[in-house]
DNA sequence: TAAAAATTATAGCAATAGCTATATTTTTAT
DNA sequence: ATAAAAATATAGCTATTGCTATAATTTTTA
């Protein structure tokens, strides 16, 4: 059953790119407004802004009416997951040999679509190169 | 703009799907009914006969009422591109070490997402582990 | 502090994919 | 040939993501 699978992951696709992007905004500016994630993810204000409360009807991040993004614990495991997963493909891409921009790229589309069990070659193959 | 393109491989991705699957299931059995990609797809069959209209609305198939399906040209190329990239993730997923079963699942997601300079890549890896 | 700008929220639209239930047509079997 | 079974089509629902336009709120600036 692997479309079964393939559309599963689709239903967390979104929400693991908005939620790794929200920890990744965080750090690096300490805040995260709508307007930082639209404009990140080339999206409309109004779209960015309908799924981030879908995101906190799920639990996955707080924030009160025209105020700063929080995630909670539980999107906080997920982002930093995504965060994991992410790094592992697109170190991957690179030392397959594959450009920088094409790995970045490439990565984001992939990372949700890999099993632990390739990952884990990946990663395997990732610790050959780098000795 | 990476989130772009990853919004673009999913509009894509199944329309792909489909017609690989659509071109699979003539070569193996002469004929593809809407029950075959339902039952293959696991979809109700409703959900797979929508998608079939949309498909025909937009020249991928030719398809009379109560009768099986055919891929136009346009259908045709679609599918054999798709029939292409599959196989070399596939198999480069297989030359990394993963299990037969995990190859097939994690391939079925990752195709749609990897651009050409990347399967060029897996190709050659591919190349390199088969001599 | 009041007006302007920026941000956020909401309304309302389109596409897509999924479902169940039911109607229609075709195929198969008696 | 007709009844039963199988396949297909349609209706109507949900959820998601995308958009534009507009309203409401907050922040900035003059």
């Amino acid at each position: 059953m692997s479309y079964t699978k393939v559309r599963k992951a689709h239903k967390t696709e979104n929400t693991e790119d908005y939620l790794e992007l929200i920890a990744e905004l965080i750090s690096e500016k300490g805040e995260v407004r709508i307007v930082d994630l639209a404009s990140r993810l080339n999206i409309a204000q109004a779209t960015a802004n309908k799924t981030v409360q879908r995101l906190k009807i799920q639990g996955y991040i707080k924030k009160e009416p025209y105020r700063s993004i929080f995630l909670t614990f539980k999107g906080q495991k997920i982002a930093s997951q995504s965060k994991k997963r992410h790094n592992i493909v697109y170190n991957f891409l690179l030392n397959l040999g594959v450009d920088y921009r094409t790995a970045a790229e490439d990565a984001e589309g992939v990372e949700h679509h890999v099993s632990n069990k390739t990952l884990n070659k990946m990663a395997k193959f990732n610790r050959s190169k780098k000795i």
